[in-house]
DNA sequence: CTGAAAGCGCTTACAG
DNA sequence: CTGAAAGCGCTTACAG
């Protein structure tokens, strides 16, 4: 309950410089001692206080998570990975959300809520220029950016632009040509992969020689209620979208809903609207929706590893992984109103 | 970067005592002195460290969550409650999870993990016998359960037992006879609402002097994926139940997928199944999926509350929430093949 | 291989 | 209201 090392000392009859070294496995440790220490500490039950290791050694043994919000698919996915990859590490995790809840006062700046208790940070979806990446790079500890790229700094991210311009092509490569766009927020925002998503979009119908009137676009918050409201504001325009990308799976729900309601058929189908997701959310093969898969657990894996070797002294890597075309029913298939 | 309290007081003209009662507002310090220190302070960009407060203090300011697993919509809905509810109050969290990703060696005791490095601990979904319940609660320190209930703990949860019969009641009172059931594990389980919703399930038929057979209960791992396989199951036995409760929403979508696939529809049409969900997840409006709602954010906020009242010395106490059954096509209506 | 001692950066009785 | 001093529980050169 209440030991510290003098007791495990004073208990295995050597000095705690001696208990210290034995704990954490120092080879400069005669090995018959070191075994009699840990059978002493394990016999009271001992446990070091990290507190007391931090202080002393400087390192905080904690990695810090900055993003701009928790919950929701894309943060517990990348949480997942991030947990699972770091089991082997014993390192403690400190998030730090930086959006505020509508209403609420501005809260610490990450890198003043980070400075001297993490000894590293995974830094997910914020702008190169933004001036909490400037804050956190001050901090002088490594930096590992997921969905943004700056360079000198660690990475990993997918390509959004390419992925968002290589979903749009299929649905042209399927013969649409007025193609609208269902966003997350009102772009430009702070969420890197959303802005480069739009150009990738912008990207796909100017090669083409296409219009692209922001008349085809509507925000959808990327939820899936957002993604019907935005939906059913594309079915009245006129003309209307012969299909429409989605900036997640999860708009894209909500885009679908608002078709079926309205009487509208998914696919090629005559009158009806193709619809391209972002994400391969679990269940888009429910939903049968086409869509750009990206490996969302492995990119917190990989954060995790980036973090690592920097701590082990390497230098900071840029990881792009590739994503997946997914054509499912809701581009290619012929279902007359789901 | 690497100021101390010295530099501080060193700057301030005070000594390093004065320095840290300034800092932290305590009233014994003259308003000017005060004033000044923290003007210094501020002008150094100095900010203490936590970790030689903690060590001095002996408080920890975390607070642990000890949860079986991360990632999925209940743990994300949880998370952001209670990240929301825990901005006043500058506490870091660190998260233990017991379950280990299939194939890992067991990591460590949830309470030697959390030992010396939390003040207070959220535990969600354990069994109320299990050991690490017992290892925790010889921490010393308040816990607050979630989802689960134990004597003089304080816990907040629905009344999964009470809630799974009502679920269950509304398919009989449609006139079902035949109500099967997809749970998430093989019952019974160390996650204590599915094994209180199965206990619901079996309350409302056994009152209505319902067989309830094991052949009309599948496995649906909580995932759509595994509702869809546990309701292809259900629909290939002799006789087919007439009505499905689902434990979660989630394996409901794909109890519907299933249903689709094999043509069959959904609510009181010849031939059909009434779908029943629980949780009334953000896309079960778009399924129009019937269930019960669980407030799973106030639950994580109202958690955050109970620790900070048995921080503050108050009595622990029990909160039951109640749910709200929601009813919707997929029980009510008559839709055919979805 | 082992130990005595200093130090990590705070906080808190205690004395004034 | 303020300061000197001890202490929180470790780790790590330094010396042997």
């Amino acid at each position: 309950m209440g030991l510290n090392i003098r007791d495990i000392a004073a208990a295995a009859g050597v000095s705690p410089a001696t208990v210290s070294r034995a704990l954490r496995g120092m080879d400069n440790v005669d090995v018959s001692t070191r075994e009699h220490v840990i059978a002493v500490a394990r016999a009271l039950d001992y446990a070091v206080s990290p507190v007391a290791s931090r202080l002393a050694t400087g390192r905080s043994g904690t990695l810090g998570i900055v993003t701009p919000y928790v919950g929701g698919w894309y943060f517990a996915e990348l949480f997942a990975g991030i947990e699972a990859a770091l089991k082997p590490f014993d390192l403690d995790v400190l998030i730090h959300t930086t959006e505020e809840p509508t209403g609420a006062r501005p809260s610490t700046e990450a890198h003043v809520r980070l400075r001297r208790r993490v000894d590293a940070a995974l830094v997910i979806g914020l702008a190169p220029d933004s001036k909490e990446i400037a804050g956190l790079a001050g901090l002088g500890i490594p930096l590992v950016l997921i969905g943004s790229q700056v360079d000198g700094v660690a990475s990993v991210s997918i390509d959004d632009r390419a992925d968002a311009c290589r979903a749009v092509q299929h649905l042209l490569d399927l013969g649409h040509r007025r193609v609208g766009l269902i966003s997350g927020r009102r772009l430009p925002t702070g969420f890197v992969p959303e802005n480069d998503r739009l150009a990738g979009y912008l990207d796909a119908l100017s090669a083409a020689h296409l219009a692209h009137p922001t008349s085809l676009r509507e925000v959808g918050e990327f939820t899936t209620a957002g993604g019907e409201r935005a939906m059913s504001v594309l079915l009245a325009r006129q003309p209307r979208p012969t299909a429409v990308f989605c900036m997640s799976d999860q708009m894209a729900y909500g885009a679908l809903r608002a078709m079926s309601r309205a009487g509208v058929g998914t696919g090629t189908g005559d009158g009806a609207i193709a619809v391209m997701g972002f994400d391969d959310h679990e269940l888009a093969t429910t939903f049968d929706l086409s869509t750009v898969a990206q490996p969302v657990r492995a990119i917190g894996a990989l954060g995790v590893d980036l973090v690592m070797e920097q701590l082990d002294g390497r230098q900071p890597r840029v990881i792009v992984l590739p994503t997946e075309l997914r054509v499912r029913a809701s581009t290619q298939g012929s279902v007359t109103n789901r």
